[in-house]
RNA sequence: GGGGGAGUGCCCGAGUGGUUAAAGGGGACUGGCUGUAAACCAGUUGGCUCUGCCUACGCAGGUUCGAAUCCUGCCUCCCCCA
């Protein structure tokens, strides 16, 4: 099984667990006997449009699999997403509106194509309400290829059982759907995190309940996010998106940890340079914005980052605010807590603590209230990387 | 249907009538050091018209000079029994 052996490989060369084992290369061996390519499924929330680097793993082990001709198919769980909350516990996740998941999916869409090939012959979109809103009897029948016991074996759901943690009949509900995804789409083979393990093991169960062709399932490391430990994820902050600004991709490079790097450069599938680690992380940083921005923009961002960091001057590009003043003497906890969206009682901590500079001259914290002229037109940093220029506007 | 337990600040978690804006930890933020890393040191972490005032311990009432702490109702969750 020549070539096909060698895909397999290639394929999992950075891949956690291919399972079962083989099962790859057999797939990959018969689609090319038979002349077809395969069905590389990926399941995708329509709550988060926003790409992170985290998602950008899969997205580049799926464009491994479309160059060599294999066709991906995204879902978007625009119908799992309309139910509701999942996570019963989890903050309020809104339910969303078919436009907003529409919107939401587009969006996506088109920043998976930064890394994703989107021609036709190998990209395929589809929304799971297309075949999720099934009848009770359709449900019945769902709902029957799987145990509890089953479901208990899924080690978060064993967990929070134990700990006492409240898990709702829909959050049982979301693998199967997950499952029947594959089913309804044919799959051959489903890739995701390391967290997904469960999902795309069950999806095989589901399959073959329905007597398809089970998947092969590829899973893939966690990202961590630029804490260095934690699953990169939007909510918890840790993430850099796509479509940062360049400047900010940098920095949040600049803050991953050391231990974290060997991990980003492998998963990214980015060359290390090796030597000392801050030239390390440098250029970390500088890939991951020509990957997303370009080299031009790679170039600027790190001038603009040793600007602010190395040199310890203003940025170039400041945002402008124009702050609400009355007469000639200017509050500064309101004028801070205007320009920068915090509170009063905020700006007074900071004051107080030293992190208030104009023009990089720390702001005395005894005096809050300065003359109007004192701020008007003159840049206000806020912390170690906030800026703002302050245009004062009488009422 | 019955019995028991629980709901505290961004998160976890102490506190069972008074000096509690609420211990401790985590996270986050600020300052120092530095490579916007780690480690370490110091501090902050409800709001405001800020040497004080207001609002807060699931929600709504009540008892009391005084409640997160006691009582009543409601909501939510967990466990056990049927």
């Amino acid at each position: 099984m020549g070539s096909a052996g060698s895909e397999a490989a290639f394929l999992e060369r950075n891949a956690a667990e291919s399972l079962p084992a083989g099962a790859l290369a057999a797939l990959l061996e018969k689609a090319s006997s038979e002349g077809r390519q395969l069905r590389v499924k990926l399941g995708l929330d329509p709550t988060a449009p926003d790409i992170h680097l985290g998602h950008t793993v899969v997205l580049q082990k799926l464009r491994e699999f479309q160059d060599l001709s294999h066709r991906v198919v995204l879902i978007v769980g625009d119908y799992t997403a309309r139910v509701g909350d999942p996570s019963g516990r989890s903050e309020t996740r809104p339910t969303l509106s078919g436009e907003e998941i529409e919107a939401n999916a587009r969006t996506y869409e088109s920043q998976a194509f930064g890394v994703l090939d989107p021609d036709a012959s190998r990209y395929e979109l589809r929304f799971n309400g297309e075949w999720l809103d099934m009848s009770m009897a359709d449900l019945f029948r769902l709902a029957a290829t799987t145990t509890v016991a089953q479901m208990l074996d899924r080690e978060d759901f064993a967990t929070r059982y134990a700990a006492g943690t409240p898990i709702s009949i829909l959050e049982l509900l979301y693998p199967l759907m997950q499952g029947y995804d594959s089913v309804a789409i044919d799959a051959d083979v489903e890739i995701g995190g390391t967290d997904q393990t469960f999902n795309l093991l069950l999806g095989r169960e589901i399959q073959r309940a329905y007597g398809k062709p089970e998947q092969a399932v590829l899973t893939l490391p966690i990202l961590p996010g630029i804490d260095g430990v934690e699953k990169m994820s939007k909510t918890k902050g840790n993430a850099i998106a796509v479509n940062d600004p360049p400047e900010e991709m940098y920095g949040r490079t600049m803050r991953l940890p050391d231990e974290a790097m060997d991990t980003w450069f492998e998963l990214l599938a980015i060359e290390d340079p090796g030597g000392d680690p801050r030239e390390r992380k440098r250029s970390l940083a500088r890939s991951i914005i020509a990957r997303f921005h370009g080299e031009g923009e790679a170039e600027s961002a790190e001038e603009a980052f040793d600007r602010q960091f190395v040199d310890h001057e203003v940025p170039l590009e400041v945002e402008d605010v124009s702050v609400t003043v009355e007469g000639e003497t200017a509050h500064l906890p309101a004028v801070l807590a205007e320009a920068f969206s915090i509170s009063r009682s905020e700006a007074r901590r900071l004051l107080g603590q030293g992190g208030v500079r104009v023009d990089g001259e720390v702001l005395d914290s005894e005096e809050l209230d300065v003359p109007v002229s004192r701020l008007d037109g003159m840049v206000v940093q806020l912390g170690r990387r906030q800026f703002r220029r302050i245009t004062a506007k009488t009422s």
